[in-house]
DNA sequence: AGGGTGACCCGCA
DNA sequence: CTGCGGGCCACCC
């Protein structure tokens, strides 16, 4: 009978468990949209968490400036309000930020992760 | 029902 | 380095 509320039920869950990755991530450091979704347990799904974060309420206070592309580059369209306070946390917290795009091979949380599961 | 979009990604040329 | 194509999928016309 709650076709609909389950689909919100699940959504609902997707959301948690993408803020929870995302919140995992040390302060400076970062990790890409598509570890994020790996994380969370949905893989092959990184458009999934740049939506979630823009959905998510400010008063979580996540960490949404440690989220970059898989390239090491900022995600948000550059010139914008989003894009400027990103740079500004991860300059903040000691993240190299350079012509919008982060050294992923210093301060990439994926590798990491990777070992994690590995061993 | 179908097309456009986007805080994405990856292989390949 | 830059596209281009294809995959992904929630949302909004």
């Amino acid at each position: 009978m709650n076709d609909v509320l389950d689909d919100d039920e699940a959504r609902a869950l997707r959301a948690q468990r993408i803020i929870d990755a995302v919140a995992a991530i040390p302060r400076g450091r970062v990790a890409s949209y598509s570890a994020i979704a790996a994380r969370a347990g949905y893989p092959g799904r990184a458009r999934l968490i740049g939506r979630v974060l823009g959905e998510a309420p400010n008063r979580l206070d996540l960490p949404w400036h440690r989220v970059l592309r898989a390239d090491g580059k900022i995600g948000i369209p550059a010139g914008t309000r989003g894009y400027r306070e990103q740079c500004r946390r991860l300059k903040d917290e000691g993240v190299v930020v350079k012509d919008g795009r982060v050294p992923m091979s210093a301060f990439g949380l994926d590798h990491d992760l990777d070992r994690a599961i590995w061993g």
